[in-house]
DNA sequence: TCTGTGACATACCGAAGGTACGTACCTCCA
DNA sequence: TGGAGGTACGTACCTTCGGTATGTCACAGA
């Protein structure tokens, strides 16, 4: 049970974030003062510094609730398949709506790298949406017959992650995002393709050995 | 000994993106201030004002330089080959070689988008290394024989752009460059092949159709 | 009931971007 | 050739904003 006290502080911690989150998105990082955000939180800064370090800190939580939030969404579209390739289609789709979330596109895709640092941005990245993608793109070329370590599967996981990032990117910024999605699905759909038909073409041998 | 207000104006201004460059490269646009610039151009204030509306001007003139040597680099590379496979491999190379400069990774990749704002940083993109990376696509897979359309292959170089993109960025932050980026390029020359498999294949019905 | 501590509020500081204004030099033309 | 106007800066100052130091008060535990 939770004593009173830290009821109250929970919910101050989470106006903070709701607030940050709010005005991060619609402003930017550099756009949005400590100032704004603990009034609107109906706080002082004083509340702000004793739950968080600092600006990067709240930022950081705002960062990570809506991580988690896209991840969720593409893990539950993921779910229910048992061919690997429609499994990788499904999340390829609900890829493309969460991305196009304006908190995802500012917070996440804008200003995270640049706030958090590269290194902290692609730790965070790591344990959310590239996990997802990282499990479909093994799901589908794992195993003996394509003939790749490790270290090729996190190649083309950064690859398939990339772009479908800037995929997502363009269908944001489409007038038509709708066609501009089923645009990137058609393409992503051709190139997958083009793996099948090598995989029964060639069956495996020498994707490493092309270097 | 003659101040730096005797020479040329022009001197000046290259004086102040020189240093503006070096700084925003090796700190970052946020940690990097205006007097430390003006102090390293051995000029004032009123100077950098007199020349760029503010900050964010000769941010952009930074990023401006730091992208038109990127793509003369990338040009150079993808000239002299007739083959457009050939030719798409080289760029491939030249890009992953390109996207590994400090400058590029940090002014470019990581503060371009949150500085600019998505709109002008697309801008910025879409007449430097994206056009090149647009040429390269279209040399590979404009024809009648795959039958795409304008917004298709604007989508296909949407996908390669962000998935060589994020694929360079892998190779910068890794513990061994040449291996990974030998790895990139191994997988990208995968899945181009599945895709010229896929042109002999059905040759060219219903890309467009697969929404 | 007393005391310590958590959960804030208040006041203030320094850095940094931006602006208003002053000034030396250069060019151009009578 | 000299004075008038504009260019190319320099100087001083303002404001905003992230961060800190300190005060205060309520609540929990003994």
């Amino acid at each position: 049970m939770k004593t009173r006290r830290q009821r109250y502080s929970d919910s101050t911690k989470r106006a903070l974030v709701d607030v940050a989150e709010k005005l991060f998105t619609d402003h930017g990082y550099s756009a949005t003062s400590l100032d704004a955000i603990v009034a609107g939180a109906d706080v002082t800064k004083g509340a702000l510094y004793h739950h968080f370090s600092g600006k990067q800190a709240i930022f950081e939580a705002a960062f990570e609730r809506i991580e988690s939030r896209a991840t969720a969404s593409i893990g539950a579209a993921t779910e229910g398949h048992d061919d690997p390739w429609e499994k990788a289609r499904a999340g390829l789709r609900a890829f493309l709506e969460a991305v196009q979330e304006p908190g995802y596109r500012q917070v996440v895709i804008s200003d995270g790298p640049s706030v958090l640092g590269h290194e902290r941005f692609r730790e965070q990245e790591e344990r959310s949406t590239y996990a997802i993608v990282d499990e479909i793109v093994r799901s589908v070329l794992a195993g003996d017959e394509w003939g790749l370590d490790e270290e090729m599967l996190d190649t083309f996981t950064r690859i398939f992650f990339g772009a479908m990032s800037a995929a997502g990117g363009s269908v944001a910024v489409s007038d038509d995002p709708a066609a501009a999605a089923a645009r990137v699905d058609a393409a992503i759909g051709f190139i997958m393709d083009g793996l099948r038909q090598l995989l029964h073409a060639e069956a495996g041998n020498g994707v490493t050995s092309r270097t």
